[in-house]
DNA sequence: CTATGTGAATTTATTCACAGCA
DNA sequence: TGCTGTGAATAAATTCACATAG
């Protein structure tokens, strides 16, 4: 194997490998061929060889690849192999969605804290989780938290960022249908669902 | 202008670059440099032109883009000049977060039906949308509804997109984590909300 | 003088095709 | 023989640089 930098496109392909791989070894495999893994995620096979060669020889040439020692590569690539936390800031109803989503584990992830300015909402507890006031955010840098997700209505958007950052986050998942201005330090994952939705009649 | 094929990752940015041309319209501007827009949108110009470019000659050199015009043209190419209807299935809090999404309208786009197996959910009327048996699905067709929105959970998902392509849906969008496989003439885009939380990790 | 539109250059990603190993 | 790993070929997207138009 020669070393090489990952490719971006690589790295966004790569959580959804480990999905698949996952439910492959779940099944109880303890090999999967570049070909089997391609057909259940809907790609093809060279695509997989390749995203895999930038990280390391981990096929045996007529059986495939051992899914334990894949997960676990994958993982340490995505740094996913130690526990991260993450924030909520906004419990509404997509908030909601995000506290209760069950998919989050298998990646090492956990929402371990939720904010919200409703004083309705705030002590009460979903998925095990507190809501705490949103002028709490900044307690964030002590309990060592840096990723956050932005799930507030747009017009709170910029204050929930600015909330974030200087909090310490370092990472972002905004759902905002917004473009959130933030040190260039800072990575921000923007998911407009509208926008992908707008998308579709183009196809039709 | 010379024709050429818009490529696909045009096709992606003009959603956002719909929403930003809005959002500078409303403000009551009635032209927009490729630079402003760039700027609004946190991204350069260059890449602006080089989209518009694609599909005609807009702008005036010296003054920028009539902001009336290219809302109306970029409408026209993602079809989203005439009204499209989109039916929801899985009435849970993802499901209700996007019954609940003010964003969808500017972009012609209206939710029009909702589906669910939950007896106490069917029924009931949310964001002035009643809640139908899962079974009637088969409906749309009649009811010329041909986009759909999954929001089930992950074990219903591939019933769910069976139910709509028989319904005769044509694009599909799906929140659930998993390739779901439909006929080459349907078109699928697939939002994981997971993938990219666990994305954010690797650039911490 | 300002901002567009676009060929050309560059970078990045995908696809192919096959040598080489179990 | 079956499947990996990867150079090479192809395709696609981004970036640049500048001629051109108002």
């Amino acid at each position: 194997m020669r070393f090489r930098k990952i490719p971006e496109e690589t790295i966004k392909r790569l959580p959804t490998y480990l999905r698949g791989i996952l439910f492959i070894s779940q099944q109880g495999h303890h090999n999967v061929s570049s070909r089997e893994l391609a057909d259940y995620l809907g790609t093809n096979s060279w695509q997989i060889r390749k995203d895999f060669s930038y990280f390391g020889d981990f096929g045996t040439p007529g059986v495939g690849y051992d899914t334990k020692k894949l997960i676990q590569h994958i993982k340490k690539i995505l740094k996913l192999d130690i526990v991260h936390k993450a924030a909520l800031v906004g419990v509404g109803n997509l908030g909601s969605a995000v506290l209760a989503y069950q998919h989050f584990d298998m990646y090492g992830l956990a929402i371990s804290a939720a904010f919200d300015t409703d004083p309705v909402k705030i002590g009460k507890k979903i998925n095990n989780v507190r809501i705490e006031d949103a002028s709490k955010i900044s307690s964030l840098k002590k309990r060592k938290i840096n990723i956050g997700i932005i799930a507030v209505p747009l017009d709170a958007a910029k204050d929930t960022t600015d909330a974030l950052v200087k909090a310490g986050v370092k990472a972002i998942l905004n759902f905002s249908p917004c473009n959130i201005i933030v040190p260039k330090k800072v990575k921000v994952i923007t998911i407009d669902i509208a926008m992908d939705l707008a998308r579709l009649p183009y196809y039709l």
